[in-house]
Order: structure tokens, then C-alpha cells, then sequence
DNA sequence: AGTCTCACG
DNA sequence: ACGTACGTGAGACTG
């Protein structure tokens, strides 16, 4: 048998070196981990080069010890625990629970007293010892079985002490380290020492007499009449620092070496605090095989059709797709599982299963998924009409912490505490290595994570309506899912024609452009490259600097309009950016993803993304098409209704933000404004500006108006002073004028950060839920990030839930009438038709009544709405 | 992969 | 004094 190896670690000492070697960290709720990660890792390292066959981390107990009968004033004068690392305890010693390690404190003794008793012990039993800390003074218990590991900067280098070290490191032996602490003391611990003595001169008086008692005896010998006053004058105060600096090693401790040994983490449990704490590097790196991922070496059968018996109610059904492009995406197979069974079907089966099939249509059979909107999407690409989805573990955990977002179900399910799916990668592999597994593999992967959709559905549904979250599940998100599903499906048909026209057109302008600026620099150099263009401007041309990046000059378009003045070439630049843009972005970009088949697009919308309840567009984004300016808006031109004769309805509400703002404050001022149907920045202007309507100038309205923004985003001086290009303190004017008018909205402002930071979250309407971990930091910066979100998230995010609701209202108003048109985008507080031209008409009532009616709010509601034979036209 | 820039609400 | 407007996605460049 090998020799058996006691590892001893110094809890406190490790935990206070990681917390200051590391920057602050915070997990999702806010608790800060950057203690608790330094020690893990640290440990995961250790763990790995030693193979310990013993464990025992060791903690100091309470605040006196026996060291302080000797000196009251030991550890006096230390700076109070800050309270982000007093809140890392308790983690740490969990921590060290998961790992399956012994901890050990003891009242009046530190932890080096235990960890040197243990050693003595440890020795006794011919163990090897390994003991860690970040303590120097541990390193008075290295003897030839004993090494004494502490940790250095980053908390992974570690220096090892070993008699021979510390003889090369300072020419003592172990126990003089005592005798040397002794002498020069240690600030840390108060400990006095003898004053004026350091590290150097302690040695060397080591070096000659062995010991303090021996310095003593031979004072009178000692070379330097200064050092021998110093020497002399404290003596006592030397001794018992010798004293204080040394480690007990016959503490009365209650743990015996033969009942602390270790064979590994409970690696269920470990995993579960790692969730917790958002240590996700280390999950997905870690070797540890879960015990239940053993266990659970699902018993699953690869089939090619199941009979309707099979086929029950509530079953978790995962469709896996080769990737994350589910209109094109191949897919690959689909798995059913229950508690009981677990079967893998390849799709080309499904597709011959009538079974399955008609199983997949019936509403009356309960389904759960990740993500329906992604099953809806595949499954009607093959007719097939996918009904009865109960759950979807995607939108419920998003519902329950819009952080989640992803679309891992690994990750996902984890922050459940389920750790029984592989990553992606790992069944993948990554980059170009990317390849489909073979169908054993592939099969037990998928059946995993519908067992993963399976499994979770009742704590987080239970979850849900704990939090009143349930009816937003229900109600809003699930069939929402329903109906993005069918506008994606749908699709909206762009006329590519349209876009090469312009394309060339804009070539050739670009080409112009180039060529004028080129001459102008006198050189040619890539404009789109933001560092030539830095040293073309700031360098050659010696254009003043306004701003600076981390990288290098500015060249923002703020800070080009700042300088056109200065040169002629700025226009041009300006000119090739915005075009350019179009050209890349909007032309290209676009005809990319029209589809050969139908000349449409299909966008994919992000449900369960954003942090504020906003749904997101990708591949294309279909929520940032031109609008603002007119070459831009030109590319809507190609934006036109599937079928001839038709039209493109659009309808977007008017103030969303400020009307949800004026009902959630509840100001009179506010509120008054629209229900008196008022201009609303104009109102603004007359008020901060205190002037009657007839004399709001423009550039007032102008002002009001970021005024008015800047309320919606979490108003800051210095953020409207940049927008409005104003000093400072005019801005901060604007904004306490714009609080005198309405007061109700500063006392809403206050309410939301006060209550952001008592219970952790903010809500909005329909009670969606945001964490808010960083009003607590004591990062300024992050704080008042944080702080503005909170003013912001309930209205954007409330915003967000009206337009969703009314999309659920429209998708059956449209059914209640029978008509034919089809909602086919939605811009954030825009929505957007294609109908014959007969339903113009009705639209025109039928949707802005919608939409205006789906919430009743304190302040009414309104939409505006256009129409036209393209986009560009329906304005 | 990270940075910069710019399109939208 | 601190250094920001809120929420997104995509393309080009660069290391």
C-alpha cells in the first residue's frame, strides 16, 4: 500500500488570500465568489497534483484565542472582514461539505494551532503531510514529512517549503522561523517584535546565535551598539512575540488523523453549489462523473415507430436538430421519455410514423419541450401541426430569471440542479471538429435532455406560481410562442430585385466616395478599418482628438460631426459610413437570407433572450431594417406582401414608454398630458422651460424630447449633456426642472431602486421578473448601471408585456373575424400585416382597438397605423 | 474572440 | 470623484 497523504488547509488564510487576489466576482443573486472560486480552484489543482488519501480543512473559532491572555492586543488594530468576504464563509464551508471533507475549529485556538497538531499526529502515524495556506508562518512546521504549501499571487502558484527550501530561501531551519518572527514581528497580527529589527537583520543574528534565548544569553556579544540597545530594551516584548508567533501542536483537539480520510466530492452536491455560485468554467471542465449521470445511464431503446400505447400523455419529447437554424436545420431524431421510458426515434422514422404523427397533432396529449417554437417551426416544416404542449422548459426558466437565457439545455437544466446532460460540445465536439455522433451516442444525448425537460417541469412550474409567474407562463409566453412560431413560419417576402438595383447603385456611389476621399488624405488606405482611418485623420491630417478608446482614436460619428468643420474629408467619411453600412448590412446581408424557394425571409425570433422581456430578431435581425433616415428607409421598399394585390399593414404605439410610465408613477402631470391627448414632448418643454404652447421653439420640443428619453432610460446629466451635445450642468438643470413639473415620476424613480434593493428584482405589468445583483456592488459604476436599470426595466419590460399580450389578442382577433391577414413582424411596439386589399379597412379599426384595449391602463392607450403596397409605403 | 461602429425601438 | 444614457444584432477589422 502507498503511503497515506493528510492534506491540512488553513480555511481562513485561503479564503482571505483568494478574496484579494481576485477581482470581485458575483454569482446571478448577487453574493459575491471570488473567495469561494479562488479556494475551489486552488483546490481543484491541489486535489489533482496530491492525491491525498486525508482531508481536514481547519477554521479559526471566534475572536479570542489563548494567544490573547498572553498579549491582549494580538490581531489588534486589523481591518474589520469586509462584509464580501464575510458573506463567503458560509459558501466555503459548504464547499468544503460537497467536497466530502472533514472541517475543524475550536474554540480559543486559531486554525494553525489544529493544522500543527494534526501534523505532529499525522508525523507520528509516518503519514506524509502537506499543509496549505497563504500564511507564511505555517512554514515553522516543515520538517522532512512535512511540506508547507503557500499559495502566491492568483492563488494556483504556490511555493513549496521544504526544510531545504527554507534553509536556501533564508538560511534558517524551520523552527528558526519562530525565533525570527519573534524579532521582527508582524504587523498582520500585531505582534511587536523587537522594533527597528526586519526580516534582514533577524536573520543574520539567526545565523549567529540559533535561537531569541541564545541572542540573549549572548547580547552583550552582539556587533552594533544600536541593534544591542534595541536588543536589549526589548527583551521581553521579544520573547512573548516568540511565543505568540509559535504554533501549538498539542491543542486539544477532538479529531484523530485515522478519522479524516477522504475518497472524493459528492459530486451531486458540488455541482449543485457550483450552479449556485455560477462557476460554470469549472462544471463544464470538470472530470467528476455526477452520480446520478451513473445511475441514470438511461435505459433507452432506439426505435423506429412506437405504438399509440407508448405514445402517453405528459411525456417530454426533444427534437434535436444538427443546429440552432431550425427554419433550414436538418434534423436528426426525436426522443420520448417519461419517468419510465425513454425511446430515440431517427426523424426519417418519424416521418414514416403515422403513430407519431397523428400523436405529435393531439391536443388531448400533453407534451413537454425546450423550446416550442423551435419544435413548432420543424415539425411544420413537414406538415406537421405540433399541439398539446404543456410545458416548455425554455420559457419557464427564463420567465423565472430572464439570466438563464440560452439555448443550452445543459446549462439550463443545471440551474435546476439538473446535472444530467452533456454539453453540447462535448457530444459535438467544437469549431471545425463539429461532427454529428454516431446514433448510440446521439441517441442517449437527446433522450438525457428531454429526461432533462422531464424532470424539472414540476419544481420550476411549482416555482412559478410561488412567485405569481405562473399566469405569465400561461397566458403570455406560451401561446406568444405559438405565434412567433407562425409569423417565423410564415415569413415576410423581400423582392431581391429591389435590392440589387440598389446594390449597384450604391456601388457605384461608393466607389465615388473612395476615390474623393483618397485624394482628399492623399493616400489610400481601408476607411472601414477604424485604426487607419485614426492615424489618416488625427495623424496626417492632424484633426484635433475629441475621444479616445481603449484601443486608439475615436471615430465614432459624434465625434466626426464635431469635426467637420475642420475638413472637408469628414463629410465624405460620414457619407461612406452610412452607405456603406447599407451596402453590407442591408443589401448584402439581407439577399443572404432571402430563400430560394419562396423568395422570403425568415427571421427567428428570440423569446426567451433579452433581460428586460423584449424579444430579439436573428439571422436576419428583422428589428433594425432603416427607418430614420431616407436612403436608409429606401431598403423597406423591398419588403412587400407574399401576394400580388395585397398590402403591408403597419401599426406601432404611440409613447408606450411614457404612457406606462405615467400610469406605474401615477403623475398627475404625466397622466394629465395624455389623457388630454397633448403632445407629449411639447408638454414637456412647456413645462421644463415654463412657457405656453405657442412659444415651444424646436429646438426646445428637441431638448424635451431627450429629455423625455432620458427619464425612460434612468436619466443621468452627463448622459442627456452628451445627447443633447450641452454642458453638464445645463443638463442636470433640465432634469431637476423636469422633476419640479413632475414630481410623481422622481418619487417613482426612488421607489423603484429602493424596492430594486430590498427584495433583489424589479417587476413589470404582468409581473416579469429582473435581478438586479449589482445594486449592491460597491463598484460605483456598476451600481448605478444598476440602479438605472432598475428605473428602466418596469417600463421597458412592461412595454414589452402589453405588445405581447396584444399579439396574443390580435392572433384571435384575426381568427374571430376570419381573416386572411397575417401578422408578420413585430418591431418592439410595432406590428406588422400583409392582408387583401379589402381587409385594409377592418385592419384599420380592428387593430388599433386591439392594441389599444389588451391592458387598461391609468392613461389610455393608442396606436397609429398606415398601409402601403411595401414597407417604405406603410408609413 | 474582442473591439468598434452603427442600424433599430 | 467615480464615468454612463435603456434594450438589442450584425459586419468589418484585428490580434
Amino acid at each position: 500500500m502507498t503511503q497515506k497523504k493528510l492534506l491540512l488547509l488553513d480555511g481562513n488564510s485561503l479564503a482571505y488570500r483568494a478574496f484579494f487576489a481576485l477581482p470581485p466576482l458575483t454569482n446571478h443573486q448577487g453574493i459575491h465568489t471570488n473567495a469561494v472560486y479562488g479556494f475551489t480552484t486552488m483546490l481543484q489543482k491541489i486535489l489533482a497534483e496530491e492525491q491525498p488519501t486525508h482531508m481536514l480543512v481547519a477554521f479559526d473559532a471566534g475572536k479570542t484565542t489563548f494567544r490573547h491572555s498572553t498579549y491582549t492586543e494580538y490581531k489588534g488594530g486589523r481591518q474589520k472582514t469586509p462584509p464580501e468576504l464575510s458573506e463567503q464563509f458560509p459558501y466555503v464551508r459548504k464547499l468544503v461539505s460537497a467536497y466530502n471533507m472533514k472541517q475543524y475549529e475550536l474554540e480559543m485556538y486559531e486554525a494553525d494551532d489544529i493544522i500543527g497538531t494534526l501534523a505532529k499526529q499525522a508525523e507520528e502515524a509516518d503519514m506524509q503531510v502537506v499543509i496549505i495556506s497563504g500564511d507564511k508562518d505555517l512554514t515553522q512546521l516543515a520538517t522532512d514529512k512535512t511540506t508547507v504549501y503557500i499559495t502566491r499571487k492568483g492563488m494556483t502558484d504556490i511555493e513549496h517549503y521544504t526544510p531545504a527550501h527554507i534553509l536556501e530561501k533564508y538560511g534558517l531551519t524551520p523552527e528558526q522561523i519562530i525565533d525570527m518572527k519573534g524579532l521582527m514581528g508582524d504587523s498582520s497580527d500585531n505582534i511587536p517584535g523587537v522594533p527597528g529589527v526586519g526580516e534582514k537583520t533577524a536573520i543574520k543574528l539567526l545565523k549567529e546565535y540559533p535561537t531569541v534565548e541564545e541572542i540573549y544569553a549572548h547580547v552583550s556579544e552582539v556587533k552594533g551598539a544600536k541593534l544591542q540597545e534595541k536588543l536589549v530594551a526589548n527583551e521581553e516584548q521579544a520573547k512573548m512575540s516568540k511565543q505568540l508567533a509559535t504554533i501549538e501542536v498539542n491543542a486539544p483537539i477532538e479529531v484523530v488523523v485515522d478519522e479524516l480520510g477522504w475518497e472524493g466530492p459528492d459530486v451531486d452536491a458540488l455541482f449543485a453549489l457550483w450552479q449556485e455560485l455560477d462557476f460554470k468554467t469549472l462544471l463544464e471542465k470538470s472530470e467528476y462523473e455526477s452520480e446520478a449521470q451513473e445511475t441514470t445511464v438511461l435505459e433507452h431503446q432506439i426505435v423506429s415507430n412506437l405504438t399509440a400505447e407508448q405514445l402517453v400523455d405528459g411525456m417530454a419529447i426533444h427534437l434535436e436538430m444538427e443546429n440552432a437554424h431550425y427554419h433550414t436545420s436538418k434534423a436528426l431524431g426525436l426522443a420520448f421519455v417519461t419517468d419510465t421510458a425513454a425511446y430515440y426515434m431517427p426523424y426519417e422514422d418519424v416521418l414514416q410514423s403515422e403513430e407519431v404523427k397523428a400523436y405529435l397533432q393531439d391536443e388531448a396529449k400533453k407534451k413537454y419541450v425546450f423550446d416550442l417554437k423551435k419544435h413548432q417551426v420543424a415539425f411544420a416544416r413537414d406538415q406537421i401541426e405540433l399541439k398539446g404542449v404543456e410545458f416548455d422548459l425554455l420559457l419557464a426558466a427564463y420567465i423565472d430569471d430572464p439570466a438563464f437565457a440560452s439555448e443550452d439545455i445543459a446549462s439550463v437544466s443545471r440551474a435546476y440542479n439538473y446535472t444530467n446532460v452533456q454539453t453540447e460540445e462535448s457530444i459535438y465536439g467544437k469549431g471545425a471538429k463539429r461532427a454529428v455522433p454516431s446514433e448510440e451516442v446521439l441517441a442517449e444525448h437527446v433522450c438525457r435532455q428531454a429526461l432533462a425537460v422531464y424532470t424539472t417541469r414540476e419544481p420550476l412550474l411549482s416555482k412559478l406560481k410561488e412567485n405569481e409567474q405562473y399566469d405569465l407562463y400561461t397566458d403570455i409566453e406560451l401561446p406568444l410562442a405559438h405565434i412567433l412560431g407562425k409569423m417565423e413560419t410564415c415569413g415576410i417576402r423581400v423582392n431581391k430585385e429591389t435590392l440589387a438595383d440598389m446594390g449597384e447603385e450604391l456601388t457605384e456611389k461608393l466607389q465615388a466616395i473612395e476615390a474623393t476621399i483618397y485624394t482628399l488624405a492623399g493616400t489610400k488606405f481601408n476607411i472601414n478599418s477604424p485604426k487607419q482611418l485614426g492615424v489618416v485623420l488625427f495623424e496626417t491630417l492632424q484633426l484635433p482628438v475629441i475621444k479616445k478608446t481603449k484601443t486608439g482614436y475615436s471615430t465614432a460619428a459624434d465625434v466626426l460631426e464635431k469635426l467637420a468643420p475642420e475638413h472637408e474629408i469628414i463629410e465624405h467619411i460620414l457619407q461612406y459610413r452610412q452607405l456603406g453600412k447599407l451596402q453590407s448590412t442591408y443589401i448584402e446581408g439581407l439577399m443572404k437570407e432571402i430563400h430560394e424557394d419562396d423568395h422570403k425571409i425568415h427571421t427567428r425570433y428570440q423569446q426567451a433572450l433579452t433581460a428586460t422581456g423584449r424579444l430579439s430578431s436573428t439571422d436576419p435581425n428583422l428589428q433594425n431594417i432603416p427607418i430614420r433616415l431616407e436612403e436608409g428607409r429606401k431598403i423597406r421598399k423591398a419588403f412587400v406582401p407574399e401576394t400580388e394585390g395585397w398590402q403591408l399593414f403597419a401599426a406601432d404605439y404611440s409613447q408606450i414608454e411614457l404612457r406606462v410610465l405615467a400610469h406605474m408613477s401615477q403623475d398627475e402631470n404625466l397622466m394629465q398630458a395624455f389623457l388630454n391627448g397633448l403632445d407629449i414632448h411639447t408638454n414637456t418643454a412647456m413645462n421644463v422651460f415654463h412657457v405656453e404652447e405657442d412659444e415651444v421653439t424646436s429646438s426646445m420640443r428637441r431638448a424635451a424630447k431627450a429629455v423625455n428619453f432620458g427619464i425612460v432610460y434612468g436619466i443621468s446629466d452627463y448622459g442627456l449633456s452628451q445627447n443633447l451635445d450641452i454642458s453638464r450642468k445645463e443638463a442636470a438643470e433640465f432634469i431637476e426642472r423636469y422633476f419640479a413639473s413632475f414630481p410623481g415620476v422622481k418619487t417613482y424613480m426612488d421607489d423603484m431602486v429602493k424596492m430594486a434593493k430590498e427584495k433583489g428584482y424589479v417587476t413589470t405589468l404582468l409581473n416579469r421578473r429582473r435581478y438586479l445583483p449589482d445594486l449592491k456592488s460597491s463598484n460605483f459604476n456598476l451600481r448605478s448601471f444598476a440602479e438605472r436599470t432598475a428605473m428602466n426595466t418596469p417600463i421597458q419590460g412592461s412595454a414589452a408585456d402589453i405588445i405581447k399580450k396584444a399579439m396574443i389578442d390580435m392572433d384571435a382577433a384575426l381568427k374571430e373575424h376570419q381573416l386572411q391577414a397575417k401578422m408578420l413582424l413585430q418591431v418592439h411596439d410595432e406590428l406588422i400585416f400583409e392582408a387583401p386589399e379589402e381587409e385594409i379597412a377592418i385592419l384599420e379599426k380592428l387593430v388599433p382597438e386591439v392594441m389599444a384595449n389588451t391592458v387598461k391602463l391609468d392613461v389610455p392607450l393608442r396606436a397609429d397605423y398606415s398601409a402601403g403596397y411595401t414597407w417604405y409605403d406603410a408609413k
